[in-house]
DNA sequence: ACCTGAACACCGTTCAAGT
DNA sequence: ACCTGAACACCGTTCAAGT
């Protein structure tokens, strides 16, 4: 509860645990302080306000995703595979940050340094720079769409879902039926995509 | 600024209007009363609390969508581009609502009428009901994430969006420059997967 | 049936002041 | 340098009461 003294990342750090355990609006400077373990306008000393926080918190993120890590194979498609994996498995790790994280915009800066050597990798591969960016920016995108059908809770947590008559939609239900496998809907969804890619790839430039 | 006399629709109405006008965080049941001139607790007679009038927004914009009205053609991969296009047509004449929209957890109920369409329609061209609502999901996720890439606002407004340092980064530059185009994004992409997933189209069981 | 008053338990943030 | 007190302008929601 309380910490010797507080830092910086002492408060990025409770915050995150905080969106963590209680989702996003569980987070309000106030319970932030009292986590801390401190009047809750001791924040502003080292954050100008809470979108900074919630700016600093996707930061944490990034830094744990380590896109600028990424070891590169003979492969653009197991490539940008990796991306979208290591991208999922720390959102998954995090699943209440996942709309704070999806509406930043600083998005595409924030990664840049593993947006640049993907974009090179897909350049090598003979695209274009701006082909390449709008790969990477699907990949995220169909990603990061998944995710959240997956596990957000909805803005103002929904009340009356009354789950509708679902006999009028025997294929639907049939579908759902079986359950609804999110992991498969990654694997197949971003095979595809990358296969479409794919089909569209120029010749290699060098290799 | 005031209705004759209240009534549900016109809260859920003029609700999707300060959205539409002052975002998400804009719409509060105070400012909802000073709108529909009324005291702000004169809307829980209509509406049990703020969730559920989110939920009605959303119900709202499916309305719009007409998804059980689209028109199928001889073409499933045309079918799921006109049911994406429908899905971003309508989200980008409300941008403010894509945040709400897109975490609404009854995403696949609430247009079980199209998706019911869709997915008989992807069974005449062999596909099964699971690989149908994949294919389904996908689509969406897709378009919905590129949305939240272009147009979002984010969770808590970002403060201190200081543009890093480029100049490390020559390739993304180059991508950057001469504009991101959310439109090209969204048809290369859309093509791209469509076309993995016919890549993968069995046999048609009939036509 | 439809709306309001009073009240409760919350918010983020500023700014001057304390140590 | 680091934290707090007082204060401001907000929130969503309940519940009893008014018409």
């Amino acid at each position: 509860m309380t910490t010797d003294s507080l830092s910086r990342q002492a408060i990025i750090d409770a915050a995150l645990a905080i969106i963590d355990s209680d989702g996003v609006d569980g987070l309000s400077m106030r319970r932030l302080g009292k986590h801390l373990g401190v009047d809750p306008k001791a924040v502003y000393y080292y954050v100008p306000n809470k979108a900074a926080l919630f700016d600093r918190v996707i930061d944490a993120l990034y830094d744990e995703m380590a896109l600028d890590q990424l070891e590169f194979t003979g492969s653009w498609r197991a490539d940008l595979a990796a991306f979208a994996t290591r991208l999922r498995d720390v959102l998954r790790r995090h699943p209440r940050t996942l709309m704070v994280f999806a509406t930043r915009p600083g998005a595409v800066i924030a990664y840049a340094g593993g947006a640049e050597n993907a974009l090179t990798r897909l350049q090598d591969a003979g695209f274009t720079p701006r082909q390449g960016l709008t790969m990477i920016s699907c990949v995220r995108s169909l990603t990061v769409g998944l995710l959240i059908a997956e596990l957000v809770e909805p803005v103002g947590a929904s009340s009356d879902s009354t789950i509708e008559p679902m006999a009028d939609y025997p294929v639907l239900t049939s579908a759902i039926s079986g359950g609804f496998d999110a992991d498969e809907q990654f694997r197949v969804g971003l095979s595809a995509l990358l296969d479409g890619f794919a089909a569209a790839e120029p010749k290699a430039v060098h290799h």
